[in-house]
DNA sequence: GTCTATAATCAGATAGAC
DNA sequence: GTCTATCTGATTATAGAC
């Protein structure tokens, strides 16, 4: 069977804003694009921003699920381990070579970047999010909540970057190193991520005098 | 004197682009904000995507001018050096209070994160960025010309999510860290980015064993 | 340099036929 | 569920007056 015409709608919608943001999208190129009448997105969605949320949470409900799975087989896991079991159900994903989740991972990139989508990450993504501060906590026990909570928000920043798959990193290695092979850059993520999250609980007890003289 | 209207239009264009996006803003938008006829706006810019480049060159160039001097200033630095030498202008510029400022570190983070822009961004920032690659062999001997370029790569990552301040680590810490809080922010992220990079020196020599099994 | 007026197109949302 | 037609208003870009 054919998928469903709504499924299309969503598929549709889920590359276009991939590609052009949530305003670059109108409402007539989702349609166009899922071979649609125009009526029947907003039929199912009423509002663009319905249409948007549920882009989000469709796949959002299966890459938290998979994570917990694999968090949850975890017995007092090194921050390594914990990073990881994290970033391994989206690498899988991804690299399936689904059309979707890799267009999922640039819409990524814009929901956690753009504040007007704050409600909808934490919604989406927050419960995961507490329960990795808490592991990072136990697997690092002299680091703060607040440097955990850091830690964790850093390694969402490169992470996001590196899934996108902007073509910055192909651009600055003259080709050496390919942003759309995600698959190799997952060890070297979990590395400097777990890396540089000792680097905070080390700071809190040694070097805790500031690097910069604030002078504003 | 009154700043000039060319520059009032500049402003108001990086305000709005960085609260909405390109897309999420009309010429109409800017000529009104900046309080001008929408003529003038075209007249000076011709196109809105000249506008949004010439939004983004302008502080670029103060940017890599201010932070090339700093740079040349090292003699032969820790990455922590490097780093700080990195970030401290753009730290001294957000943290001054500049509303121009803040609003472009969130423009920043939009234009590294859509590849629509990635030859505005080369252009922008490739040739500091080449420098820091350089600057980041010089110090960690150990590291691969590739692993350099992906640990700046992540650097970026993590320096655009702190400066653009969405607010997520205020979420995720009950407020007990504030995003707008960037001078704070300084210190562990140059603390970071450092022992990140420095695993991915290491790693390359030791622990070249891949941490996740490809099975796709 | 500055602005008004306008052309040509496209936006989101709704009503209603099938 | 599906689609056509349409309302209302906004969009970029241009032409031309001052």
């Amino acid at each position: 069977m054919n998928r469903s015409k709504k499924d299309r709608i969503l598929d549709a919608a889920e590359q276009l804003f991939s590609e052009r943001g949530f305003d670059g999208v109108s409402m007539r190129n989702v349609a166009d694009t899922a071979e649609v009448g125009l009526g029947l997105v907003t039929y199912h969605f009423t509002t663009k921003d319905v249409l948007f949320e549920d882009v989000v949470t469709r796949r959002a409900e299966v890459l938290n699920s998979e994570r917990r799975k694999l968090l949850s087989e975890l017995d007092n896991p090194s921050l390594e381990e914990l990073l990881e079991a994290f970033f391994e159900p989206y690498r899988r994903f991804i690299a399936s070579g689904s059309k979707g989740w890799r267009a999922y991972a640039r819409l990524h990139a814009i929901l956690t970047q753009d504040s007007r989508w704050t409600d909808l990450a934490a919604r989406s993504f927050g419960a995961v999010a507490l329960e990795m501060v808490e592991r990072i906590m136990m697997a690092e026990p002299a680091i703060s909540r607040g440097e955990a909570v850091r830690g964790y928000v850093h390694v969402i920043g490169i992470m996001v970057s590196v899934f996108a798959e902007t073509g910055l990193i192909d651009r600055f290695s003259d080709g050496a190193i390919s942003s759309r092979d995600v698959a190799t850059s997952i060890s070297p993520m979990v590395r400097f991520g777990a890396a540089g999250i000792r680097a905070l609980a080390i700071s809190e007890t040694a070097a805790s005098a500031p690097l910069v003289t604030l002078n504003s």
